[in-house]
DNA sequence: TTTTGAAGTCTCTCC
DNA sequence: GACTTCAAAA
């Protein structure tokens, strides 16, 4: 959900973005370079595009399903489509273009805008998600929706059912109820799959089978609090607009003819209701356009379904189906291992991928003798192809889940190589900056009963029975603004009480519309925050640094509101700059998680913890659509490279899940002999040196880790 | 009723 | 190894 001028002024943290479109929605203002881009050539589609990637970007009118593996072009054919849709004379902002991160959709209008100009910026982009936002606010009213509602995270919505849970007696001794996080992901699945929950229940959670009526119980309770808090949880969002264009209404008519053309990005990484969205916004046309690859879908846990680019040609009738199939990433070296790979899977578009990029090394294969070595090894080839002229940035470490990377962080943090961490764990996630929030969001909504909670506890003097009781007083009140005022504390908690009251009254009065008002009430937040949190934690730095940031970032929102949605909807992407490169560096080292890597290609990658039990993860060995699943994820980091692909793990891995002894492990079952006969292979031992000199050398590296757990951890 | 300490659980991926 | 939940002490 962004363009890209507001991508420039946003910098570097990707947020800001959001509103900027919420602002220029329709009625946008066409600066007058609109002339000088008319004046720009017309693009020659047929030299730049092979014939396949022509036929699909050219496609007239009518549904139209790429498919397109890995490396074959597939942004760029959507680029040019866009730009053949505009140079056809449809207008930019009858286009819309959903992708599946917001740095996707950053990413193509950008290249969008190289190719036929500033008027790609007026193309809607962004994820299903923001554009529901979108829509919501504009269109939510007539549909009975408050208009002010607030967004709430997937932490926020478990905590919601945590309190549905405990309301309904849930809390109690009762053995194995499952917690607020399993609760919200079943009902997440359900909403986003439309299978029913006793389906779910008995596929995926058999042991929890029993408690089937209380799931509907705690469902129904959550949905009501939803409602009266005003609240919006991320499933809503979807299932709102799906219902919105579905009904048979004007309105309904009125946003399926916003757009005349719909572009969907990653399609098979699509579930059950945003292909009940696409239906329903294709109404009047069917100007559909969808790119993907089977072999890349990667989310079922979130509901994915790859039925939904099988099933395209039978839901559209009379689909275009082009295939694409020459890469133009990778060397056949790399080509030749990754087809290994994702041929062992069963999928339904078969491809044949190719390429005119003969020669260049083969994969290597590098078995470490632990995870020390392993870090070293990446460290030192990393700064190689430095040396030999690959710039950081062209360079990435892929792993399976974010805590995977802590080891090489610490690296090098010490050997000051910037880097860049992608997915994991968020700065929003963290509890001091979510405390800070809390206030903002009271303030936002009176009713969000969650923040209230989690103010109110951190108050000395205040607890569980204190806080409810304020809650239920001002719930009583009708949630009028001074009804905490009037609520009367028991006597413990009276100087929290009137602290509070004190600050939020400072607040409330303050104007929220201001230049830097959002980092305003952030500093005043703080006044009394601060404090707590020194009380709280031991390692205060890092956090209080992190709140700074958050000021930084408030800055560039004209208003709480846009500030809160924005933040639920494009976190800060990533958690880095530990002071040194931070703003200025461009050329940073890329780590993120396969998960993240997802569409992106460096000239050299790494991919590490290729241990059974790590990638695949050992959740996923239960079953064998699972594991399916971890083969795709392999498959997609194993094609992220151009030139060099490095394949990593170590033999010795101090596993406390097993009784924290050093145990052997073995290489992930992905990289089976076949695999490996494409590879070259190399084996790093435990340095000749073994033991660091105490005197110089555990110390700081014991400091930084303590560092990192505190910057990252809650 | 709040706070503190200890036992117990489960490890991810993302909008 | 970190977070949550439970039980006992203040």
């Amino acid at each position: 959900m962004t363009t890209v001028r507001s991508r420039a002024l946003a910098g570097r943290s990707g947020v800001g973005s959001l509103y900027s479109n919420l602002m220029h929605d329709d009625a946008r203002v066409y600066p007058s370079r609109i002339r000088e881009v008319e004046a720009k050539r017309t693009t020659d589609f047929a030299a730049e595009l092979n014939p396949a990637q022509l036929r699909a970007a050219t496609h007239a009118d009518g549904p139209l399903l790429i498919i397109a593996g890995a490396g074959t072009g597939k942004t760029r054919t959507l680029v040019y489509r866009v730009a053949h849709l505009l140079e056809r004379g449809i207008r930019p902002e009858r286009i819309l273009l959903l992708t599946f991160t917001r740095r996707s959709a950053q990413e193509m209008l950008g290249r969008a805008e190289r190719l036929v100009g500033s008027m790609s910026r007026a193309v809607h982009g962004g994820t299903f998600h923001a554009t529901a936002h979108r829509l919501l606010r504009r269109f939510g009213q007539a549909a009975g929706l408050p208009a002010d509602f607030t967004i709430m995270d997937q932490s926020d919505a478990e905590d919601l059912m945590q309190l549905s849970r405990a309301k309904l007696g849930f809390s109690e001794k009762k053995k194995r109820f499952p917690k607020k996080a399993t609760l919200h992901q079943v009902y997440s699945r359900h909403v986003n799959t439309e299978i029913p929950v006793p389906a779910i229940l008995s596929e995926d959670y058999p042991q929890f089978r029993e408690y089937e009526e209380d799931f509907s119980r705690i469902y129904a309770d959550y949905t009501v609090r939803k409602s009266e808090r005003n609240l919006v949880d991320y499933d809503d969002l979807l299932l709102f607009w799906a219902m919105l264009v579905e009904s048979e209404s004007a309105l309904a008519d009125r946003i399926a003819s916003l757009y005349d053309h719909i572009l969907v990005d990653e399609y098979q990484d699509t579930n059950q209701l945003q292909s009940r969205i696409l239906r329903g916004m294709c109404r009047a046309h069917r100007n559909i356009t969808v790119v993907g690859d089977d072999a890349q879908s990667i989310y079922s846990f979130r509901g994915a379904t790859i039925r939904n680019i099988l099933d395209f040609p039978a839901q559209f009738e009379g689909a275009a189906v082009v295939p694409l199939e020459e890469n133009y990433r990778s060397t056949q070296p790399i080509l030749d291992v990754t087809n290994t790979v994702i041929s062992r899977a069963e999928e339904r578009y078969t491809k044949n991928l190719f390429t005119k990029r003969t020669g260049g090394e083969k994969p290597w294969l590098v078995t470490a003798h632990d995870e020390q070595a392993q870090t070293r090894f990446v460290v030192d080839r990393i700064l190689e192809l430095h040396e030999e002229g690959v710039p950081l940035h062209e360079m990435a470490v892929l792993f399976r889940a974010g805590y995977m990377s802590a080891d090489l962080e610490i690296e090098l943090t010490a050997r000051s190589i910037p880097f860049e961490k992608w997915g994991g764990i968020k700065f929003l996630e963290a509890a001091h900056v979510k405390d800070v929030l809390a206030f903002l969001r009271i303030l936002e909504n009176p009713r969000d009963e969650v923040s209230w909670y989690r103010l109110l506890m951190l108050m000395p003097g205040i607890g569980e029975a204190t806080a409810r009781g304020a809650i239920d007083s001002m719930a009583l009140a009708g949630w009028a603004s001074d009804a905490f005022g009037r609520y009367e504390p028991p006597p413990r908690a009276r100087a929290a009480h009137a602290e509070l009251v004190l600050l939020l009254d400072a607040l409330r009065t303050n104007p929220t519309d201001a230049e830097g008002a959002v980092t305003m009430e952030i500093a005043r937040v703080r006044r009394l925050y601060d404090d707590i949190l020194r009380e709280r934690y031991d390692r205060v730095e890092p956090r209080l640094s992190d709140l700074d940031q958050l000021q930084t970032i408030a800055g560039g929102y004209p208003s709480r509101a846009a500030f809160l949605s924005a933040l639920a909807l494009e976190p800060p992407q990533a958690t880095q700059d530990f002071g040194f490169g931070a703003g200025s560096e461009d050329d940073v080292l890329i780590l993120s998680t396969a998960h993240s890597a997802k569409g992106r290609e460096w000239d050299a990658v790494f991919v590490i913890w290729a241990v059974d039990g790590w990638f695949p993860s050992a959740r996923s060995l239960g079953s064998e659509e699972q594991i399916e699943e971890e083969r795709r994820l392999m498959y997609v980091a194993m094609t992220r490279p151009r030139n060099h692909l490095f394949v990593t793990y170590p033999l010795n891995v101090y596993d406390t899940r097993r009784g924290a002894d050093y145990s052997m492990d073995q290489l992930s079952r992905f990289i089976d002999r076949g695999v490996r006969e494409g590879m070259q292979r190399v084996v790093v031992d435990r340095p000749e040196s073994a033991p660091p000199d105490p005197a110089a050398g555990p110390l700081p590296v014991v400091d930084l880790r303590a560092m990192l757990k505190g910057r990252f951890g809650a």
